[in-house]
DNA sequence: TCGTTTCCTGACCATATGGTCAATACGAAA
DNA sequence: TTTCGTATTGACCATATGGTCAGGAAACGA
């Protein structure tokens, strides 16, 4: 069976180059262009020129717009568990939490449109992800849970319900790339400076871990 | 010149209440709709069906898509303004942060739908309201930062940023209506009961007021 | 050079959807 | 009863959009 071989073989070539490369070109304009228009309001002729390329070289990778639409949430998903790990390794809740939000905060800033289409997904009652809910992310949530059960069995911070804790957290960090825009009008309509994104991250780091007496 | 009270006169009688009574029906199966689909992906015909009137009759009473999305909004931007008031006369932060706080979660519960439209038109830049967010907005933003910074100065709770408090405030609040769909999942696929939506508004007041130093 | 696979793309199609309109019914005042 | 403004609605239209396809170009191994 010599076929698999010679596949891959030639799979490794210049060809996967372009296809890697186009697909990213195309992944990269459909996540801005679903962020700021909706998966009903885009449209793949939009996202073709801006990804640079003929509508019908779109349908030559992806076949369908739900096909696309997928790729793309799943993106986010991986980048969004990618953060999850931080919580991790961390002896208590200050570094856990602290660089959980770091991290979260680091990614609103910069995957906004990966955020957007999230959130979008989500509120429209997640017809793509469910699945990825009612496994992936409900296995992680209960593990977090449980870790900040410990640290409260070890009185390293107040008995807070940890799910609430955990919306929390997301909800926060998540609304500097969710409601970006709304956040940069207030702010004379000009985006946050790199100073200015530190002291959301401060503030936000602050008020959550003393308000959950890790302080 | 009688014309005008006649037309009043006229305008007071049963005609009205069909008119009011029937743009109320739209609006609220729009809200639905809009909410669930997106502006791109709602369609006036589901409106019109979940309406329970034919779709002709949604363009007598609203000229056109927009027409009728842009009173979706604006509905929802005099509720977000009613619960504002709640931060105006109170004390110190603990009754006016407590108070908008059990506010803005009554709404998250009772108009979700109108919270997930309102996200999703920040979201996309916001087209249809951006005059509101650099007015009323600002100016509402700008009167609760002199508010609280007034708390600061008296002691009555740390220095933090008013800015950032305001947005963790928005932030938290809203996420039980606009992910109200992930946490239903994480909730056992049920929605939150009455006590569980009772220990979430006291869980995000607990961990703010003491975020903030005012517990 | 040749054969094969992958890639590219203009032209085209079927369908869905926002919006229009003319005909009609209805309700209230005269 | 007549009149007139309001409300209703089925049928219809123009357009936008997702998706197809055939023909050809480029890339690559032999």
């Amino acid at each position: 069976m010599p076929e698999p071989a010679r596949i891959s073989r030639i799979r490794s070539g210049r060809r996967t180059d372009i296809r890697q490369q186009n697909e990213r070109l195309i992944l990269d304009a459909a996540e801005r262009v679903f962020a700021e228009a909706g998966f009903g309001g885009a449209t793949m002729q939009l996202i073709a020129d801006m990804a640079g390329l003929p509508k019908a070289n779109l349908h030559y990778y992806f076949p369908t717009k739900e096909a696309l639409y997928r790729r793309v949430v799943q993106n986010i998903f991986e980048i969004w568990l990618d953060a999850a790990s931080s919580f991790d390794d961390a002896a208590g809740p200050v570094e856990g939490i602290g660089a959980y939000v770091q991290a979260k905060m680091d990614i609103s800033r910069r995957h906004p449109h990966g955020s957007k289409v999230w959130a979008a997904e989500v509120m429209h009652g997640a017809p793509v992800i469910q699945d990825y809910l009612e496994t992936t992310l409900r296995d992680w949530t209960e593990g977090r849970i449980t870790v900040i059960q410990r640290w409260i069995d070890q009185g390293q911070m107040a008995p807070i319900d940890p799910r609430h804790l955990l919306y929390l957290l997301w909800a926060t960090t998540q609304h500097y790339a969710d409601f970006g825009h709304q956040i940069e009008t207030l702010n004379a309509g000009q985006p946050l400076t790199d100073r200015q994104w530190r002291e959301a991250t401060e503030s936000v780091k602050q008020i959550i871990l003393r308000g959950i007496g890790a302080i």
